[in-house]
DNA sequence: GGGATACTTCGATGGGGGGCGAAGCGAGAT
DNA sequence: ATCTCGCTTCGCCCCCCATCGAAGTATCCC
């Protein structure tokens, strides 16, 4: 009803408002994490009692900004798609960007080096990565080479599969410190996938933070390293 | 203040509730067009009285998602640089798919073949032309090809000074109808400016609808056209 | 079954902020 | 100098919604 006022035009301002209050913001960056987090988690998290998180999860799942999985006893919520990942990660840069002064926490550049953005790798190391990538041509414009096959299947990475999923493969993600493209998609998170599995890196517990091991530095900059 | 509550996380919500209020969604969308649009005009657009327009656009100006151009007793509103436009076109686009349900206005054809998106041509024709300069390797991934240069300095398009602005020059930019990117940056602002200069389309009233002409959709299949 | 845990619903409260009109103000226009 | 127009500031109202605690429902564990 409310929505058919305007002449068709999309409800920007509905998408906005729901993420524009503090607790909701709070919420959907601990799930920008990527780990599916519980109702009371989020809670915590967001600082409100469970009532209003309730009520707050309730208005981001029907928004589609987030998605549910029932599991027990438990209500696992998680960023509805990468897209949302995407569009959030887009807006944590221009709100980071123009935000009161530039703040440089004792935090933050564990952040900058390298980040989960949602399920992919972002940060220097993701557009390092993307640069890579493009530089060997494994990725050509806004797709993967033909010939890049053979070099994911030696990582592990069976591409005419994840080609098949509805998510597209290969996606340019505006990375929010760096300012430029990283990359994301079914091939980025397969990536970051791989990367976590041969324990080249792990995850920062309750961050976003992505921590490489020495070797596994040098793992990275041997395999995908241009020269 | 009350950014420096959380830890050094950028103030999401409050981008986000700049953008959230009805009101002033209708405000962006309207400046969205391109065209720089006074207060008084904006008020009327978005429904409200001068006084409280003036207070939203004091907030949007604040919060750097509009700059002001004074102009004799006008002041001018424009989107503060071409960034926002492309993250306002992303959130347009995710809100228009989850949407109540696929509208389909009588207005919003045009839309989908061909709009302004802030200062490039966006829509059907948009990403189209994007498709074109790459299957023709004038843009080869995200940038411009060394020997594209003679082509677009017979268009009237001089790249080396595109080149030196601060904008980036070529910026791929999720296109709301079509999902998929069309130009954007310093390129797509001049190509789209030619397009008008050539009188191949022309603009749409209060509207961001491009209209090509026959001859203008002619002209620009037979430039840009692959084969 | 009983008890604990996870989460939602309900009802009440309060504050932030969006809304308006009237008055103020500054910069052209005459 | 005076008028007019464009916009802002001020004072006010009022509604929306974020918030909470308490009670209700669902699910698991023993």
């Amino acid at each position: 009803m409310r929505d058919v006022a305007n002449g068709g035009a999309p409800d920007l301002a509905g998408l906005a408002a729901l993420i524009g209050d503090p607790a909701r913001a709070r919420m959907l960056t601990a799930v920008m994490s990527g780990t599916a987090l519980t109702a009371t988690e989020l809670a915590l998290e967001a600082g409100v009692a469970a009532s209003t998180a309730s009520a707050h999860l309730a208005r981001l799942t029907e928004g589609q900004i987030l998605a549910i999985e029932k599991q027990g006893r438990h209500r696992y919520f998680r960023l509805y798609d990468a897209e949302i990942a995407e569009m959030l990660e887009e807006l944590m840069g221009i709100a980071a960007r123009r935000g009161p002064r530039r703040r440089t926490g004792p935090a933050d550049p564990a952040l900058r080096v390298a980040r989960v953005c949602y399920d992919h790798l972002a940060g220097e190391r993701g557009v390092w990565l993307m640069d890579q990538l493009r530089e060997r041509r494994l990725i050509d414009g806004f797709e993967v080479s033909l010939d890049a096959e053979p070099f994911f299947t030696r990582l592990g990475i069976d591409v005419a599969s994840l080609a098949k999923l509805r998510r597209p493969l290969c996606r340019p993600c505006l990375d929010w410190s760096e300012r430029r493209h990283h990359l994301g998609g079914a091939l980025g998170a397969a990536i970051l996938d791989r990367i976590f599995t041969l324990r080249w890196a792990r995850r920062e517990l309750d961050s976003r933070a992505v921590v490489f091991s020495a070797g596994g530095e040098r793992s990275l900059r041997r395999l995908f390293g241009a020269d």
